[in-house]
DNA sequence: TCCTAACTATTAGGCTACCTAAGTATGAGT
DNA sequence: ACTCATACTTAGGTAGCCTAATAGTTAGGA
């Protein structure tokens, strides 16, 4: 693909990928987590984990990640204990409150991104689905992440 | 398709989204401009263009606009003049250095995009290219706005 | 052993960007 | 002319991100 194709591709896709920022703010709706509350708390989700790690899975600053958690603490949605094997290391996990809320908010997102995606035709769906593995791997490609 | 199929669709498409937010914010690379004030300055690069329509084309509430606008007025990239047809209206438009600083910011993003999109196959490149269109359909269903 | 370098997390301070509520000025309709 | 709606700005507040500095822990070599 010459050189000119790739940027025009990626103006639009960019011009897309801004758009849809706005979409997935828009999915913020009824509860009181934030869009970064609910990727938190499902990076979290997975075990318990190190601040470190949460950092880097969600591409912040070690320091942002502390500050969202001890918001999310005090909110009771996780708990920071001690790891046994590094005192260094704080290892954070889900509540039973937490856990709760991630499965409401997941849901009720999923509910209204998936009205939005009935919308569409099946061809648009599945144009959409089978570009979300591309996605995620220019995703990896330029952010160095691995999720 | 049914319910539960949209829902998990929903929810893989939401979490690349999440991570595509990264990859938006790691183009902010050399120059001053952010991810934010590029966007405003490509909506206001379409013609002289009123603070309220910025707002609904940004997804934002009107005083936002106001505010990035006066940034980028402080940094000499767009002006504000008044609408000779209405008063109370104030449309902005982009400066020379404006004009240029925008190119130069969407030029250095492409290039870095576009090495992404180079290192996918030819097959992924296509599968991303083919979602834009249901993207920006998907977006416009979801949050009532017309880029 | 001990000393230094590296690592983990937090605290402090600062910035952008978003929001709602309130204020000012103009336009439009009856 | 009066009233209501519209367009924008101002004021005040919050979330979320950053860098720099700090405290404690670990690891590795002299």
């Amino acid at each position: 693909m010459s050189e000119k194709a790739l940027h025009e591709l990626a103006g639009r896709y960019r011009e897309s990928l801004r758009r849809a920022v706005y979409l997935i703010r828009s999915l913020d709706v009824d509860d009181d987590l934030s869009t970064g509350q609910v990727s938190t708390l499902n990076i979290v989700a997975e075990g318990p984990v190190r601040v470190s790690e949460i950092a880097r899975k969600a591409g912040v600053r070690v320091p942002s990640a502390t500050e969202q958690i001890i918001r999310l603490e005090n909110a009771g949605l996780v708990q920071r204990t001690q790891d046994d094997k590094d005192a260094r290391a704080v290892l954070v996990s889900l509540t039973a409150k937490g856990d709760a809320a991630l499965t409401s908010a997941n849901h009720a997102r999923n509910i209204v991104l998936g009205d939005g995606l009935a919308q569409l035709t099946q061809a648009e769906r599945d144009a959409i689905a089978g570009a979300i593995g591309p996605m995620n791997k220019l995703n990896s490609a330029l952010t160095g992440s691995t999720p």
